[in-house]
DNA sequence: TATTCGCTGGGCAATGTGCTCAGTGGTATG
DNA sequence: CATACCACTGAGCACATTGCCCAGCGAATA
């Protein structure tokens, strides 16, 4: 999948996202043209989807986070769905094993905001019940850093010593 | 919070993350130092948090995600935050009010590799019991831009018609 | 009225970008 | 074994962008 300098080239690009290509190649130890064709592969593979600001919403004024775990009348999950992405508040929906059937994240302006949110999230026909949970706290933060570094390290064990030689000329570690 | 020129800042972000200030003076219609110094602001004020990659876990290899609802033992909330920050596949991890304690989200490389992943969250004194829930469907990937707009315009509405005039020109307000 | 603040529009040197090229060493294919 | 292919290197080039400076302007504030 990724091999260990597109891990590194990940992992860079997470810590200083700003970088150019330029800087990039001085640091990783390879030339410019590597760090860019690394780049366009990632890309084009799909593994890096973009670079998108990371906006907080609590600084947009929307500090509260909540789950809510919905159960959808068989045969609505579609019009759900559309329903559910109409709403600003909702971040993200999934559906879902278990005894939900669907569980979206939300977010309002403050507790008794959220009512109004959850009221337009249920207020539609096809969802049966739904059961909230409010984030209190964010011990781990969205990450995927330690996943690069694991599937970096697994690809550097797969292709282990064959890479080796190789390795200490294009993938010097720093 | 932010006002209008903000939010199309960020919006125009969000669609072409790799473009330059310059190139988005031209396209907001303002001067460069305009958008330098709102980009200064929002990023100063932790609106704009960074612009980190956005790794697909499935193109790496993980194209199983999971919800898991923990029980954690009275007392041992901050131990089994540690460990379960040191697990790579743990993506989040929120605590929570409602029948959980803990919600995380884990991937992992197949529903078999899934009881793995599971396992070494659980394997674990202070957690009493799991709950999880796999993701079938994304049918709303994370997405931050409608509640950006919804931010955007909220600023317009209530600094309202005193900006109108200004509002053609400089935009401002806070 | 004087001050402050945000924005404009311009100019400057330094830097980075996109692109191209030839050369090299491994790896697969015939 | 010879060949083609692929990824990487290191270099060069024209061009665009950046970071930084400045003076001027209008609106809000004291």
């Amino acid at each position: 999948m990724i091999d260990h300098l597109d891990g590194r080239v990940i992992v860079l690009l997470a810590r200083e996202p700003r970088i150019g290509v330029l800087e990039m190649s001085r640091r990783l130890g390879v030339a410019r043209g590597t760090v860019q064709a690394r780049l366009d592969r990632l890309q084009s593979n799909g593994v890096i989807r973009g670079f998108g600001p990371e906006v907080d919403p609590a600084a947009l004024g929307y500090p509260v986070t909540a789950f809510a775990t919905l159960q959808i009348r068989q045969g609505q999950g579609a019009d759900v769905r559309a329903h559910l992405a109409t709403v600003p508040e909702v971040l993200e929906l999934h559906t879902t094993t278990g005894s939900g059937d669907m569980l979206c994240r939300l977010v309002a302006r403050s507790n008794a905001d959220l009512q109004r949110v959850i009221d337009r999230v249920v207020g539609f026909d096809g969802i049966v019940r739904a059961s909230t949970a409010i984030v209190m706290e964010n011990p781990v933060p969205l990450r995927i850093i330690p996943l690069v570094e694991q599937a970096a390290q697994a690809a550097r064990e797969r292709d282990g010593r064959a890479e080796r030689s190789a390795d200490s000329r294009t993938d010097r570690p720093e």
